[in-house]
DNA sequence: GCGTCAGGTATACGGTTGTATACCTTAATG
DNA sequence: CATTAAGGTATACAACCGTATACCTGACGC
């Protein structure tokens, strides 16, 4: 029902190819995407009422192909043990891997269409809860932490990732740095978030205790 | 010299408003900013080389505001005792009382002008440097964390808290919840690095040690 | 075998766009 | 006072835009 065919895939992947290369996804014409997918410019009407609808459909596009992408990338986790890192490698293949509904994503999430605004932000909070039960099943975090804050730091790392891939897709040279940083990133939020009771005095004590101890 | 007047200034401010509202800084049109600023069209011959011309004097202009801000913010922070909260949120009313320059960073950074793109992290990579020294100078920070990691940790606060100014700025009931999830953020990335060291088994005995001593 | 309908095409129209050329005003300069 | 230059305007043009209408083709159900 929703598997695109002919006219409308080479529209929707013209879409993507352009709102990567060239402009916003929101600022695209409907006569360059025809041009672009080699088709005549009327053909658009046939699947689409117009601009702000083959946005949302794009989107659609975007969300069943990061949907499968998810669903191997949990599969890989569940049979890893050092899943911290093999997680990040992974996510940013992922994004390697479809560099250009990446590039969509981070550019339309804080964009001039509302509606997509909206679309992408449920995507990504979709995607931190299931990250957040992912990495409370697997018991990668310290146990006691709150769901809540287990929540908050998914959505923030979420997020991070996003963008960083965004630098991760067109700099090669810098891929190990950003994977370690990112890695060190969600390292330092959990573990950080384990002494958010600690008040300062507290925590100074503790650090001093540490440097002793060596 | 650089300061704008008249007919310059009107199309500047006009990009900012419409860059804004509707679109994205790179799909502006020169008519249509010319209707916005009250003008003929070719006025805009007599200010910019092109449309890529102005996204630069934009920028530049943007920067220029920026750079009063950031400096006022200084003095203020300077002055204050709990640093950390008062910082949080002089950033962001800072953010708050400049929405358009805001906004149009945050498409910007990662938009389809590598020219803007490239502006912009410079811009962000001072501010994270400036950072990184009021912060070590005011010893908000733990001491003994190295240099690299001070600069690493505001580099990502830097991009965290611009991201995070949309919603801020959109959001009105939201901001008390931004303005204490920022503050959590930064705790636990400088705290957490502090533990950078530790291997996962002293990690996990520290924590244990922290659950007994209540 | 005939109607129906989805998908693709051709042509056309009014409006907008970026840009070129030429003209006008104002202020400063010699 | 004449010249020059900056800033703003008016008109014009070719290109492109979104959209409307009409036409063509093949596959399908009855």
């Amino acid at each position: 029902m929703n598997v695109m065919t002919g006219g409308k895939l080479k529209l929707v992947q013209a879409a993507l190819k352009l709102a990567t290369e060239t402009r916003s996804l929101t600022s695209l014409g409907l006569r360059e995407l025809a041009r672009e997918a080699g088709l005549n410019p009327n053909t658009f009407y046939r699947h689409f009422k117009n601009l702000d609808d083959l946005g949302l459909q794009v989107l659609g596009y975007i969300a069943a192909e990061m949907k499968t992408g998810v669903r191997q990338l949990r599969m890989v986790a569940e049979s890893s043990e050092q899943a911290a890192t093999t997680t990040v490698t992974f996510v940013y293949n992922y994004f390697l891997e479809n560099p250009a509904a990446t590039t969509v994503a981070v550019r339309e999430l804080y964009g001039s269409s509302p509606l997509l605004r909206r679309a992408l932000a449920n995507q990504l909070d979709t995607s931190a809860r299931e990250m957040a039960e992912d990495l409370m099943q697997q018991g990668l975090i310290p146990r006691r932490l709150p769901e809540q804050t287990v929540r908050e730091i998914s959505h923030m790392t979420i997020r991070y990732i996003l963008f960083r891939a965004m630098d991760y897709i067109e700099k090669p040279d810098q891929r190990d740095a950003i994977r370690a940083e990112t890695e060190r990133f969600i390292n330092r939020q959990f573990r950080g978030a384990t002494l958010d009771q600690l008040s300062n005095e507290e925590f100074e004590a503790l650090t001093a205790a540490l440097e002793q101890n060596g």
